[in-house]
Formats: structure tokens, C-alpha cells, sequence
DNA sequence: CAGCTTGAAGTTACCGATAACGCTAAAGTG
DNA sequence: CACTTTAGCGTTATCGGTAACTTCAAGCTG
């Protein structure tokens, strides 16, 4: 590899000129630079970043760490994420966790190692505290994405989980339904439990009543929906309406709904967060509070840029981005009649 | 940022001890051992990996460009990369070419820069061959993937892309199709360049003609897709069915045929490759020769890796995954009398 | 013309790790 | 007992840059 002694030895300047002339600092007069970067085209010289970080005890690489890039509200932020931190002159390291604490710690652990200058993440759980501490720490700045941990003050960028699950179930009211449950998860995450408050919420606003039994919390497989299902159609009263936890939980229901011959919305009406993509191919649409994914990343990146670079108020920010409510063919007046063979 | 020099000096060793415990490398008592990781443990010591990469010139980085992460088909071939980098203790950049060569170019300046030890690429089109022989020139290794290169020696990890055509024009022809258009990428894409071949060479081998008029080489955006409707339905015999260059494509092409009222598969089946996801939701379904996007990116990233390490032979290795005919509900006989309003 | 300013470089000391080499003391060998 | 091994660890150079300081010559001033 060429570096920059070999450019200084070759252009009979010393190395500092050439970091100089790279890095446009100093003065040069045109006749040396003009020399040093004839010198550096020839020998086709790129400079090496690491060394650079080195001593410059920074990276300008970002991680992103994400609980599954194939999720579309999640692909779509990570575009966001991209785009954003290349227009900063950030690189963009990305990582999975699969809502798994163990993978996450893990992911965190080669964060710190690599000396990313900051990291945009989805929390895994509440559980994550502990890591976010970990960044703590060692100073490394943080953008809580999506969901936040009670405990830990930091910037964060998340949605409005209880107006949207209020506006969902305003409409699902609207419509007729008298039973809704809610298929949601585990509240030891954040967007499950808001979620879950803005569900009692307008329950109680449209007078209705709330009963735990027509609560779920379960994971976001479809083993996990699977199950939900048979316990659900169990309950007496029989729910018209689920309110879905996210959009993978939407979908394994009404897998799940279909295996059994039930019939969205015919039998039973779904509405859930976010969207799968392909808005007009999708049959049935889901009835959704969409989030602006793009806009997550975009923008958490951009705060999560500013902090890094000190152009950021001391005070940790919370930015909550509005959803919109989606009307789709998830949703139908409830059947007077219904019987779940 | 605690360095093994605070560690060394508060365990009352020397720095190169502290990094024989890191490394697991050279002789050590157990009670010098326990010392220092007793002392890492409580100075929460992290090893540096910009530090490490520069005296051992290697990063554990390996770059994934791909065109646009939110393509359903890069997204899943984006964590089956994720997946296997990480199983192989390397990390994993992100970067989108948007299918544009400067863009591209861009990355590949970074990507030499950050000094990754390899990348996995889609590349732009034929004309990235200027920045892989860059990439050669600097002796990083890298893998193409889903399209190659003309003039350029590499691993490689492709589709069937001829005998995906084939398979998708003859499943037409059987339905009784024998006037097909095909609206495909631009020949300076090796995919689009042999979906064409296949195409062609699946007309003859049903006995049809082949015809200029009814080939059109377009961009990926919804405007292109408009263009390529309006002079298709100029055609003369009108075209029944289409072959689609990529699931976006074809994904235009439904929007504008719907925006003008023709049904698919009614008025105009639509075949392609690739899939939009959420298989059992999509409607219509496209008919598409799938291809398995996982193992795109997980095979790619081994062979990459087996690269780096040297553990692949030394001739460049050239991966062709097979498709799948999916048969969907996006296809359909032709109707008789057809009439475009 | 001495003395000062200033533009344009060069020198030196790190940044945080690892490899090669070398040293010392204890254990083994004949 | 003299001599070789070997376990265990330290010293030093190096990776490719950059910051801070120094040097040197030319130009300007009074």
C-alpha cells in the first residue's frame, strides 16, 4: 500500500506537506501541491482512514443497529440512516440484534471496539439498559430509535404509539366494534406498552370495557400468533376487531385466521402499525398507523450527527413523529352473526 | 479511553502482556492472566480495533453495496450477508448506488480509504468496470453479486437469468400467450442483457417471432414504466403479456396498467423475477422466477471471506443459483378479444 | 542594513495496538 | 555441577497518519 512517505519521498516534500495538501490545511504554495497531487494520481494513493481515526480519535463511521433490517418499517429507516449519514460524510455500520439481548450486547461490544463515533439503535427491550449504560460509559453518543428505555436519558427519535393505537381503535369503534383485543408485545418494550395505554385509553373514551383477558403479550412469531389465535377465539365474548402490535404481528394473525377459515375483515378486522410496503398490492391493506420510516432514520441520524459533533443542546432530545392513519380493507363493520368453526 | 498501557501499569506488567491475554497468543501464567483480566474487567476496558487494524492490516470489515437496500430482494440478501459476516467475526458497511456510477464511485473511494478487507457489490452496470479494476489495482477482493461485469475476472454469485426467461416465457406460451413484450433493464446490465437472451431464445423455442418493437430497455423508476406502456400499447398485434426485467418494473408497469384501467392478469398478464415479499398478500401475486435472496448474500459473503483468507483457490469461482417458478395470479390466458380504451 | 514579520516547509512526538526479538530464571539433562 | 531448554515476560520498532513546534529564507520597515 502507498502512503503518504511514499508520496512525500517521490515528490521530494516531507509527509506533513502531503497531509497538507490532503487535508487542505496549512500553506502550500501552488507549485508544491500542484506536485504532491501529480505525485498521488500517479501512485493512485488513497489515504488510509484508519491510521487517520487513529489519531484522530475519530471514525466518522456510525453504527446502526437495527432489530431486523428485513422488517419494511426497518429497511426503509435504514435507508434513511444511509442516506443521511453519507450526506454527513458518515460511513454506516449495520447490525441485527433479532430483539435478542445477548446479540445485542454482543453488537455493542464491537461498537465499542470499533470506536464507531456514535450509534442509532432500536433497543432490544427494557433489558437494554444496561448496554445503553455500557455507551454511557465510554462516552459514546447514542440516538434511542423507535423505542426508548425507561432510565435512560438520552436523545431519542419514536413515534406516537398511544394517539396512533387511539386512532385505530377510534376508527375500529366508529365502525361497530364492541370487543377488540390486542395482540401486542411484551411490555417490557416501550411501543408495546404505549401502545397498550392508548388502547385502554380510547377504550375508555368510547366507553367501552377493559378486560385483560382480551390482552396479549407474546413475541413476533408466528408460532407466537399462532397460539394467541387459538386462545383468542376461546374468549367469551368473541372480539370483532384486533388491534395488532406491529406489522409482522398483523400479518401472522391473519396467516393464522386464514389457516382457520376466518375471514379478514369479514370475521374479524385487524389494524396494526406501520405498513408492509407495496401499499396497493397488498390484499387485504392492513388499516394502519403509519410511521414515517425514512424520516426515523433520517432524522436520528441527523440528531445523532449533531450530538456527536457538539452542535447539539447539553439536554437530551425527544422527537416524536406523528403516524397517519391508513385506512385499508383490514376493517369492516363487525358480522352480527359470527361463528368460528 | 483506557489503553492496555493502563491496564499494563495497573497490573504491573508490561502493554505487550496485557495484549498476549487480549490475543490468547504466547505463554502466560494463569495468575499473571487472572491479573490483568481482572484489571480489564474493572477499568471496562475495550480493545481499540482502529489500532489493532493498522499494525495488522486488517480491518474485519467487509462493504455491501448494493443498488437500493429497500428492493425487497437486496433487503434479504442484505441480512444473509449480515448474518454470515457476522459468524465470521467481520463487520458489515452499508452503502446504496442508487445504480448510479458516480455514486458508486464515491463508495469505492471510501471503501479503499476505510481500507475494508473486501466487498460484496451489485455493480451499477457494465461501465463499474472501471471501478473494479480499481478495486483490483489496490488488491481488495471482492465479490460481484446478482450481476457481473463483461471484461472483468471475479468471484462472482449470479442467477439463472436465461433459464428464469425461459422458464417464465414458456409458462406464458402455455397459457396460450403468442404475442410478448419484454420491458427489461438496459443492456449495460449483464441481467437485463441475458433475461433478454432467455427471452429470445424461449420465442424461438416456441416457435415465435422475435421482434425488436416489442423490446424495451428502460430505467426502474414509475416514469419509465409509463413511458414503456404508452408505446406499448401503440403495438401492433397488441402484446397479451409481459416479461418484466426486475419485481420494481413489474410493479410499475400493474400501477400504470391500472391507472389506465387494464386488469392483470385479465387484459395483460405480467411475469418477472424476484418477489415483492409477504407472498400471500400480494394480489395480484406476481408470476415470477424467484430467486433465493438469502443465500445471494450469505454465499457471497463466504466466498468473500474465503477470499481474504486465502482459503479459496486461486482461479476466481462463479456461483449460479437456480430459481424458482413461482406460479401467481398475475398471469392468466389471453383474452380473445382484447380492447385498450 | 539590522531587525522583524511571514510564508512555506520540515521535525518530532504521539495515537493504541502487535510482532519480532531478547532477556531471565527455573527446570531438565547427562 | 555445568549446560541446555523452555516458560514467561519486557523492549523496541512499526503501522499511516496529524498536531504542534521549529526552521529558514525572502520581504518589508525604519
Amino acid at each position: 500500500m502507498v502512503t503518504i512517505y511514499d508520496i512525500a519521498k517521490q515528490a521530494n516534500v516531507s509527509a506533513m506537506t502531503v497531509s497538507r495538501v490532503i487535508n487542505n490545511t496549512g500553506r502550500i504554495s501552488d507549485k508544491t501541491r500542484a506536485k504532491v497531487r501529480h505525485v498521488m494520481e500517479e501512485l493512485n494513493y488513497v489515504p488510509n482512514a484508519m491510521a487517520r481515526s487513529l489519531v484522530l480519535q475519530k471514525t466518522n463511521i456510525v453504527s446502526l443497529l437495527v432489530t431486523d433490517i428485513t422488517n419494511p418499517f426497518y429497511t426503509t429507516l435504514a435507508r434513511g440512516a444511509e442516506d443521511a449519514a453519507r450526506a454527513h460524510g458518515y460511513k454506516l455500520l449495520l447490525g441485527n440484534s433479532d430483539e435478542d439481548l445477548i446479540k445485542e450486547k454482543e453488537y455493542i461490544e464491537t461498537i465499542l471496539s470499533t470506536r464507531v463515533d456514535g450509534v442509532l439503535l432500536t433497543p432490544a427491550s427494557d433489558y437494554s439498559k444496561e448496554q445503553l449504560e455500557a455507551l454511557k460509559r465510554h462516552g459514546t453518543p447514542f440516538v434511542a430509535i423507535d423505542r426508548d428505555v425507561p432510565g435512560i436519558v438520552c436523545d431519542a427519535v419514536v413515534g406516537d404509539s398511544v394517539g396512533g393505537a387511539r386512532k385505530l381503535i377510534d376508527h375500529l369503534v366508529q365502525l361497530g366494534h364492541r370487543v377488540i383485543a390486542l395482540v401486542g408485545g411484551t411490555f417490557d418494550v416501550s411501543t408495546a406498552r404505549e401502545r397498550h395505554d392508548g388502547y385502554r385509553e380510547a377504550l375508555a373514551a368510547n366507553g367501552l370495557l377493559y378486560d385483560e383477558r382480551f390482552v396479549f403479550q407474546t413475541g413476533y412469531r408466528l408460532h407466537d400468533m399462532e397460539q394467541a389465535v387459538e386462545r383468542l377465539l376461546a374468549l367469551e365474548p368473541a372480539p370483532t376487531a384486533i388491534l395488532a402490535g406491529n406489522n409482522l404481528q398483523a400479518l401472522g394473525l391473519l396467516q393464522s385466521f386464514r389457516r382457520r377459515g376466518i375471514e379478514t375483515p369479514g370475521q374479524m378486522s385487524i389494524v396494526t402499525f406501520d405498513s408492509l410496503g407495496y401499499r396497493d398490492l397488498i390484499d387485504p391493506l392492513f388499516t394502519t398507523a403509519e410511521q414515517p420510516a425514512y424520516q426515523f432514520g433520517e432524522l436520528g441520524i441527523t440528531m445523532l450527527i449533531e450530538r456527536i459533533e457538539g452542535r447539539a443542546e447539553i439536554q437530551p432530545r425527544r422527537k416524536v413523529l406523528p403516524n397517519e392513519l391508513i385506512i385499508g380493507s383490514s376493517t369492516s363493520e363487525p358480522t352480527a352473526a359470527r361463528t368460528h368453526n
